[in-house]
Formats: C-alpha cells, sequence, structure tokens
RNA sequence: UCCCUGUUAGCUCAAUGGUAGAGCGAUCGGCUGUUAACCGAUAGGUUGUAGGUUCGAGUCCUACACGGGGAGCCA
C-alpha cells in the first residue's frame, strides 16, 4: 500500500473508503477497550473543521501500551492509517499494522505534562473560567466554531466589498487628531511618566517634547480618515481595530474592537441603509453555507434559534421606519397598557435600550432601520434633514437594531454643505481649527456621501448567539482585563 | 461608574455558627466497537485577600480584589 497523504481532518472525513491517510492534530478523548487484543478510540481535532475524526488503534501497533494508552485530552499525534466506514454511516481511521501494512502508526509529537491540571478537560467548561485560560480555550470545540465563524466573516467581508468595487483603505490607528468625537480615548506617548516635562508655566503637560509633537491617541474610528479617500475613490471601507477607554462593564462592549466602516460618494441614506442590509444578509447566507458545522452546533447548544433567525432574516426586506414613527408606536404601546418601560418616551429624547429591544424583539419581531433622528441626540457630522417642522429638526442618520442585540449597525448621510457643518460644530462647541482638513473635503468638490459602522464582535456575537463579547475575540481587553 | 449577586478540590457545585462533601476530571484496576461509556479503588482543600464578632466562622460583619446579571456610554 502507498503511504498515506497527510490530510486536513476536515478533508480526511470526506475521504472515500480505503483511502491510505496521515492525520496530524490534538487528542480530544480516548477511551480503551480490552478487545482484539487491546483497542484504543481517539478523537482527533486539527482545527479545520467542527467534527473530530476517531482513530481505532489496536494493540499491534508498536508503542500501543507504553504510548497509546498514555494519552490523555490535549495531546499532540500524528497517525497513519486507513480511512474505513463507520457502522453508524461515517467515516473513521483504522490504525492498525496488522491489516494495513505500512499504515498503521501513531507518533506521540507532544505530550501533556501533568495531565491532572491540564486547564482544557473533556467535559462542559464555564465560559467565566475558559476566559482565565485564553491561550488554551481554542482548543474547545465552542471556541474553534467561535474562530472559524469569526475568519468566515471577515473574509466574507472583505469579499462583499471587493465585488462591489470598493477599495478596502488603511486608516490610521494612532491618531493626533482631537476631533474623532465622543468616547475616552488610550493616550499614546513615549514620556516619561515619573518625570512629565511642563509647560513654561508649569501648568500643564509639555506634550511639545512627546514622540508625535503633540498629544496622542489610539483611534476610536476611521470614518474621518475613510471620509478623505471615499471623496477621491467614491466606494471605500476600513476594517481594522479601535479603541475606546471607557469604563463599560457589559456584556456587549470592549475596550479593544473591530469595526467595519464603508462610505460611499454620490450616496444619500436609503442608499446608506440598503447597502448596510445588503451586507448583512450577504454575510448570513455566506456563513450558513461556508460554516454550516459550525452553525449547527451553535444551533443545537448555544442559541436554538441560531441558524433559523439567520435563514428568516435572509428572506424579507429589513423594516424601515423613522424615529418619530418609532416615537409613536412606544407611545401608543403605552396609552394602550401593552408595555411599561422603566425610562419615559419624548421626542427628542434618546431611545433606551428597552424602547430599542421592544420594537425588534416583540413589536416587529424582526431586523428594523430607525432613521432620523433628532439632531441634538446625533453627532455633528449627520446631514441636516431638509424641510423639517420649527423644533423637530432630524439628521439623516440610521440604526439598524436587531433582536437579542439592539444596536448593530449606526449610520449616516454625512453634512456635505460647509456652511451648515460648520454651524454644527460651533452649535456643539468643538474647536473647528482641529478640522481644517475633514472641512476641506466640503471646499473641494463636496459631494453627497454616506457610511455606517458595523461592530464586528456584535456581528459575530449576533450569527452564533454567543451572549458575552468577550467570547467572540481570541483576546479580550475591557477594564481590569489585558491578559494574554 | 451605579444597582444586584457570586468567589469552597483541576472543573461544576453542596455543607442549620459546631468533624470539609458529591459529581465530573486525573491515577490504578475491571468490563466493553467505544463515542456525555460503565463498575470499583486511590490521591486531591490555609473555603478569593485582609481585618473583625464569637468558646468556636466556609457560614455573621467591614474593606478590598476578581467574576456574573442589569443600567449608563456605545459598536
Amino acid at each position: 500500500m502507498a503511504a498515506g497523504t497527510w490530510l486536513r481532518i476536515a478533508d480526511a472525513l470526506k475521504a472515500p473508503v480505503g483511502t491510505a491517510v496521515t492525520v496530524k492534530g490534538w487528542v480530544r478523548t480516548r477511551r480503551d477497550s480490552k478487545a482484539e487484543g487491546g483497542l484504543s478510540f481517539v478523537a482527533l481535532h486539527d482545527g479545520s473543521c467542527f467534527d473530530t475524526i476517531q482513530l481505532v488503534i489496536t494493540g499491534s501497533v508498536g508503542n500501543y501500551a507504553d504510548e497509546v494508552t498514555k494519552l490523555t485530552t490535549g495531546c499532540a499525534i500524528e497517525a497513519d492509517g486507513v480511512i474505513v466506514a463507520t457502522p453508524k454511516g461515517g467515516v473513521e481511521i483504522q490504525v492498525d499494522p496488522a491489516r494495513n501494512a505500512g499504515q498503521g502508526a501513531v507518533r506521540v509529537l507532544g505530550w501533556v505534562d501533568d495531565p491532572d491540571t491540564y486547564p482544557i478537560q473533556p467535559k462542559p467548561h464555564s465560559f467565566e473560567y475558559l476566559r482565565e485560560v485564553a491561550h488554551l480555550r481554542v482548543r474547545t470545540n465552542t471556541f474553534g466554531a467561535v474562530a472559524r465563524v469569526r475568519h468566515c466573516l471577515a473574509m466574507a467581508i472583505h469579499r462583499f466589498f471587493h465585488e462591489r468595487g470598493f477599495y478596502y483603505v488603511h486608516t490610521p490607528i494612532i491618531t493626533a487628531s482631537d476631533c474623532e468625537g465622543a468616547g475616552q480615548m488610550f493616550r499614546v506617548s513615549t514620556l516619561d511618566v515619573m518625570n512629565l516635562p511642563r509647560t513654561a508655566d508649569g501648568k500643564a503637560i509639555n506634550f511639545g517634547e512627546d514622540f508625535f509633537g503633540k498629544e496622542s491617541h489610539l483611534t476610536v474610528s476611521g470614518q474621518l480618515n475613510v471620509e478623505t479617500y471615499c471623496m477621491a475613490l467614491s466606494k471605500v471601507y476600513t476594517f481594522g481595530p479601535t479603541f475606546r477607554a471607557e469604563n463599560s462593564n457589559t456584556s456587549r462592549h470592549l475596550a479593544e474592537f473591530w469595526m467595519i466602516e464603508p462610505e460611499i460618494a454620490f450616496a444619500d441614506l436609503a442608499a446608506d441603509a440598503q447597502l448596510a442590509e445588503d451586507m448583512l444578509k450577504y454575510l448570513f447566507t455566506t456563513v450558513l453555507t461556508e460554516r454550516a458545522d459550525d452553525m449547527k452546533f451553535f444551533a443545537e447548544r448555544i442559541e436554538k434559534t441560531a441558524v433559523d433567525r439567520l435563514k428568516h432574516i435572509v428572506e424579507k426586506p429589513f423594516l424601515r421606519l423613522t424615529y418619530t414613527e418609532g416615537v409613536k408606536i412606544l407611545e401608543q404601546a403605552i396609552a394602550k397598557g401593552q408595555k411599561k418601560f422603566e425610562f419615559p418616551v419624548k421626542w427628542g429624547t434618546d431611545l433606551q435600550s428597552e424602547h430599542e429591544r421592544f420594537l425588534t424583539e416583540e413589536h416587529f419581531k424582526q431586523p428594523v432601520i430607525l432613521t432620523n433622528y433628532p439632531k441634538q441626540i446625533k453627532a455633528f457630522y449627520m446631514r441636516l434633514d431638509d424641510n423639517c417642522e420649527p423644533d423637530r429638526q432630524t439628521v439623516s442618520a440610521m440604526d439598524i437594531l436587531v433582536p437579542g442585540i439592539g444596536e448593530i449597525v449606526g449610520g449616516s448621510q454625512r453634512e456635505e454643505r460647509l456652511d451648515r457643518l460648520d454651524a454644527r460644530i460651533s452649535e456643539m462647541g468643538l474647536p473647528i481649527k482641529e478640522y481644517w482638513w475633514y472641512r476641506d473635503l466640503r471646499r473641494y468638490g463636496t459631494v453627497p456621501h454616506a457610511g455606517f459602522g458595523l461592530g464586528f464582535e456584535r456581528l459575530i456575537q449576533f450569527v452564533t448567539g454567543m451572549q458575552n463579547i468577550r467570547d467572540v475575540i481570541p483576546f479580550p481587553r475591557a477594564p481590569k482585563q489585558a491578559d494574554f
């Protein structure tokens, strides 16, 4: 028999019966039988798919008693064998030199030191515990599945934009401008914190002596930068890490997270909303197709509706609703005694989590695109709507709300008219000088344009049903949490 | 940051203010084409940290650390 080819487990599981193969991976479980002069069943995983492949190793393997029967969860091995059919209709690998000459061997590549304290045991672990061993948790079926789905979604995002003529723009991680808007920022500095230079009057830190010659921080958004490229390349997007130094302790916030921010020229809010809807549907369709194995697991063990709700969402158009209409629905629900809220509903104030959840989870039971919010609760760069009632000025903003997560996308048409933009900047007390280059975009060939931000981790949460955002990123960074 | 709640064996959890327990995992043995295997035995503990109350604290009190749920901020 010819020497077996090294196959990934995903491929070995699809190989025809009789194929000689070599597989390499890590042991998930081992069970022994004394039948037939010794028989061990080893479940092996290598990350190529959700399923393990079962090795059936007989006592005729040279190192059977010395090594095979001492394998524990986590050991790394490679094995030569032959694909055979199982009674249940699948395939497994027979590792038996007595039956297949030259195709029955197990080589141990790495033992597990002290199996008693190996953190990943063949039993259910709490996600909280696994977070403490984040360097090893990807070896579990849940975190392996999350990692593959995360990859699948990242690739699908790039493919979606590439296929539609978007350019991928690498916006900076470090920013020395103080104009990215709200949100506490992380300082980037090489100054000696034990001996900070002072300004001449001694009242402030002299950042002129710092690495960049001015105060600098980690970015909280690539939007303003990507708008510059939009004003030449028409269709662009960023996909990179984003940092917020907010003291947020929730299952939906991270200090370091990844965000997708497309920006389209010659476009209004309706086009923006359509782009976001098309993208989400493309991503859901892709993950259901490419990671059916992992999605089946999420539906079985993590969130029953994981697969069905994605299929359901792909089938029909998202609902579009203005903020004003949303407020009316909430007010009617209160008036009818249909629903009681902790916080009052009032036009002009931001919707609370409970209000958003009512709309998307109870009233409509589907994703909802809320548009045209009051200007006082939205950012300076959002376009003022025309023909508004007095005292009811709105902006061309949109939030996409989904059941279970709440806001997954936030976007807007941008204010392309310089006079209106300047008015908004001064109205909100922002330092207009800092915006000189952003304002230039309105001075030199301004056009209507729009864009949105999609939180990558929230997308993964929604797709997988994982409840805590810290479990959908390999090494979560959050207040008091920067291990690994 | 605020409210609630939790921290006991490698892991998941019990234990009325009075001798520290179980299941799983690990180790050893038995049985078995096993797959959440099963049966028996063995090992495994400064009860998150620091104080306090008490004859006596895993249990009651205080502070702190860390986790979880909710809220705010948002993606």
